[in-house]
DNA sequence: CTTGACCCTGTACTATGGTACAGGGTTTAT
DNA sequence: ATAAACCCTGTACCATAGTACAGGGTCAAG
């Protein structure tokens, strides 16, 4: 499938703008454009900018990103230390998973405590958030 | 205890003019100023900083993180459909934690299946991000 | 054959979350 | 009593991640 810049945009849900960005960061090849000059982009991409907005979503910066893909690209330069750039993101990535629970855990608290909308300005269980948390 | 803003900063492990900012944002209270005008601050303040700082690490922004703190500073415009919020909020960090799982599933796969850096360039693993991602 | 909906480039602007001065006062140690 | 190390305000600047707009070309329908 082919698609000019707006579908791929609506595809992926995302600004137009924002893929022209991507462009202009590297992080999406530079694609085919026909007669017109108009930028012509096929599945591989749709794929590629629903996975920035994946990552970015789960707190990956888009230099991050970048690098990650450095791996679908087979670049070498972006790839050194590769390696090393994967085990620090799954220590990050470790963290952040038990520091989600413990949010959860204190979101659902907060409800069960304050079943009543107008009472949870009152509410205590918000301190344990920061008591747990130093 | 009694810190300036200094103390305050290292002990939260952030800049101060960091801490001024988040005076500016109203995300900590205008604190005690001595006789020289000089900012002082108490354990509470630690507290909150901290707290700011883990919640932003889970991905919540300063304007989340104010509408929460509305909760501990019992202000009842802030808590305005709070319990809503927390209720979407839960539901993010949900999806959040599953996200995660499969990143982690992915980074793992792609350390065991290409043990040698100079592999990781050729790996087909991360690929599977981007086929599982959509 | 023109109107509207697209596309292009280039530049400027936005929001968020800080960070860095400049220009001045205070405190502390020598 | 003076230098270093703090503090103050105010303003400017920074990176990140876009978003908007000006000024112009293209295309398809009526």
């Amino acid at each position: 499938m082919e698609y000019k810049i707006s579908e791929l945009a609506g595809i992926c849900n995302v600004n137009k703008e924002t893929i022209r960005y991507y462009e202009r960061k590297s992080l999406i090849p530079k694609p085919y454009r026909n007669n017109s000059g108009y930028r012509i982009y096929g599945d591989s991409t749709v794929k590629r900018v629903s996975f920035i907005k994946k990552m970015q979503d789960l707190g990956f910066s888009l230099s991050e990103i970048y690098k990650l893909l450095g791996i679908v690209d087979k670049d070498s330069d972006r790839c050194q230390d590769m390696y090393q750039f994967v085990s620090e993101k799954q220590m990050d990535v470790e963290k952040k998973i038990n520091d989600l629970k413990h949010i959860q855990k204190v979101l659902s608290n907060l409800k069960d405590c304050c079943p009543n909308e107008r009472d949870l300005y009152a509410c205590p269980i918000i301190e344990n958030v920061l008591d747990d948390s130093g």
